[in-house]
RNA sequence: GGCCCGCUAGCUCAAUUGGCAGAGCAACUGACUCUUAAUCAGUAGGUUAUAGGUUCGAGUCCUAUGCGGGUCACCA
């Protein structure tokens, strides 16, 4: 054995070597279960005859209460609960024994025998046999919970969250209510690819592994292939992949997927985060924005049940159409700044200092735009609204507008004070593209880790011709915080990236 | 990365001005034939995150480190 074992351990372990020499096999191969714990009981509601309905069912001990001839105990299956009652009279000394010597929380117990209603009410099943499934020699971080007036409380829960995520086994385990969180998420995952399936899209995947990074603003992080003897990136989007097939001949595509970015973590950044992207032929951002409010309705009404949420103590309303605004009004309103009246960067940035306000320095009149965004309009959207028309110099794949170079054909969606969607109308001019990469390279020269590579196979792509086309990225992440009601993001992913202890140096 | 806060028994938390480190649950022993936070009696459980310092004396004060939480910065 690698591990010391506690003295909690060692009195667990030493039961399981009872019920070894009781002879029991302690980790068997097969499971015979009849019944799931709310299948047993509606089935004995249907009758209410004690006797009638004769179960098998299996599942992890949650309580033991034991009154010396007679045992009261929970098991708990991933849908509920069901009480077992055993009594020493009826199962004989040494299989009653068997139990009260040998069983602990957290192991899993198949029993069988007939349902009946206790006195207190409590549908529950009187085991006739039973036997063990597997045994926890760990004892889960448990706490103890008592039902008041249908309201489940629990006392001393499993609630440190570095603990919880460290170990998201067992707080899946403890706290039965993370388990509600993701299958939320499986649902609306669901959910988007049966919408966008209906819509004629087909689902495709591209490399996680790039020679080359780009479709966002963010660092990336690298690897290296041995035997290639090549570096690569994880991919910080799908975008340019995704396009590249709209200039094959796919005119719907979409992809779910991991993206990865190296950057800081907070209550809405993980280092690694599920992001949706689709785009479509002969679509521009109007029509992305009409498809963009049907999908998320139908999401809501397909996990949620409804298109009406609560977000942290604000009732959201999904159904469309949403709030629109472009960008210049959304500004005039939050930051009470009228952008055309500061066409550069000098001037714009004079008058946010003569405001008072302490906006870090940004390099271009774009970037103090966005940053005017996030800091006014942002936390301001509650409710859904489209934030439409943005500069140029901060969207460098996307089309401008026809009557104004400056401003292209992008929007952003923001819903419960967060940004969850970003969409354009594609660029799809390959000089213009390719001037555009010029641009951006120039501005992040001075910023070595931010510098954009050109991406020249994807500009041959475009030259072969690309079809004009709509595109969308939306974080599942924070769709999945907002429908469930969460203030961060580490409570949707299963295993947030958390710093190893005892590590986190730089070698 | 900056700043603030935290780290005490398996879990959740106490500990007055620097003065014997505690409780509930979990565990162990015993009682108990309808309990459901079962109850009752008893027992055990600690390098107070780690390393150093101040002090007669440190969970408490100081310094450093680790991990976490919050916040700011960063995040076309």
């Amino acid at each position: 054995m690698t591990v010391e074992f506690s003295e909690l351990e060692k009195a667990r372990y030493k039961k399981l070597l009872f019920l070894k020499d009781q002879g029991m096999e302690l980790y068997p191969r097969k499971t015979k279960r009849t019944h799931l714990s709310s299948q047993a009981i509606s089935e004995f509601e249907q009758s209410e005859e004690d006797g009638d309905v004769h179960v098998e069912v299996a599942g992890r001990l949650q309580s033991i209460r034991s009154m010396g001839k007679i045992v009261f105990a929970h098991i708990e299956d991933e849908r509920g609960k069901l009480q077992l009652f055993l009594r020493r009279d009826e199962l004989g000394d040494e299989v009653f024994g068997l139990f009260i010597n040998g069983f602990d929380l957290g192991d899993f117990i198949q029993a069988s025998g007939v349902m009946f209603r206790t006195r207190a009410g409590e549908i529950s099943l009187r085991v006739e046999q039973f036997t063990i499934l597997a045994k926890s020699i760990t004892p889960l971080p448990a706490g103890k919970e008592e039902i008041i007036d249908g309201e489940r409380i629990v006392h001393s829960a499993f609630t440190n969250p570095e603990a919880r995520y460290r170990q998201r086994y067992a707080d899946l385990a403890v706290n039965h209510d993370i388990r509600e969180i993701f299958w939320t998420r499986s649902r609306i995952m669901r959910a988007l690819r049966e919408f966008l399936d209906e819509h004629g899209f087909i689902e495709v995947e591209t490399p996680i592994l790039q020679p080359l990074y780009g479709g966002a603003a963010a660092k990336p992080f690298t690897t290296h292939h041995q035997q290639l003897r090549q570096d690569l990136y994880l991919r910080i989007s799908f975008e340019l992949y995704l396009k590249r097939l709209i200039v094959g001949g796919f005119e719907r595509v979409y992809e779910i997927g991991r993206d990865f970015r190296n950057e800081g973590v907070s209550f809405k950044h993980n280092p690694e985060f599920t992001q949706l992207e689709f785009y479509i032929a002969y679509a521009d951002y109007e029509e992305v924005m009409m498809l963009t409010e049907q999908m998320v309705a139908f999401a809501a009404a397909k996990a949620l049940g409804s298109t009406q949420l609560q977000y942290q103590g604000e009732s959201i309303d999904l159904t469309p159409p949403w709030r629109r605004l472009d960008l210049r009004a959304a500004l005039q309103k939050y930051a009470k700044i009228d952008i055309a009246d500061f066409p550069t960067y000098a001037s714009l940035e004079e008058i946010i200092r003569d405001q008072g306000d302490t906006l870090a320095p940004e390099s271009t009149r774009g970037k103090l735009i966005e940053a005017l965004l996030s800091k006014y309009v942002e936390p301001a959207c509650i409710q859904p609204t489209i934030i439409y028309d943005y500069p140029r110099d901060i969207s460098p794949l996307a089309k401008s507008k026809v009557d104004d170079p400056e401003t292209v054909e992008r929007f952003e969606v923001f819903v419960g004070g967060m940004e969850l969607c970003n969409a354009f109308t594609e660029l799809n001019d390959p000089v213009d593209q390719e001037q555009r990469f010029q641009e951006m390279r120039k501005d992040y020269d001075a910023d070595d880790k931010e510098r954009h590579p050109m991406d020249e196979d994807y500009l041959r792509a475009m030259r072969y011709g690309m079809p004009p086309n709509g595109g969308f990225g939306m974080g599942i992440d924070r769709l999945t915080m907002l429908f469930t009601d969460q203030s961060t993001i580490r409570e949707v992913i299963l295993f947030p990236h958390l710093r190893s202890k005892g590590g986190g140096e730089d070698k």
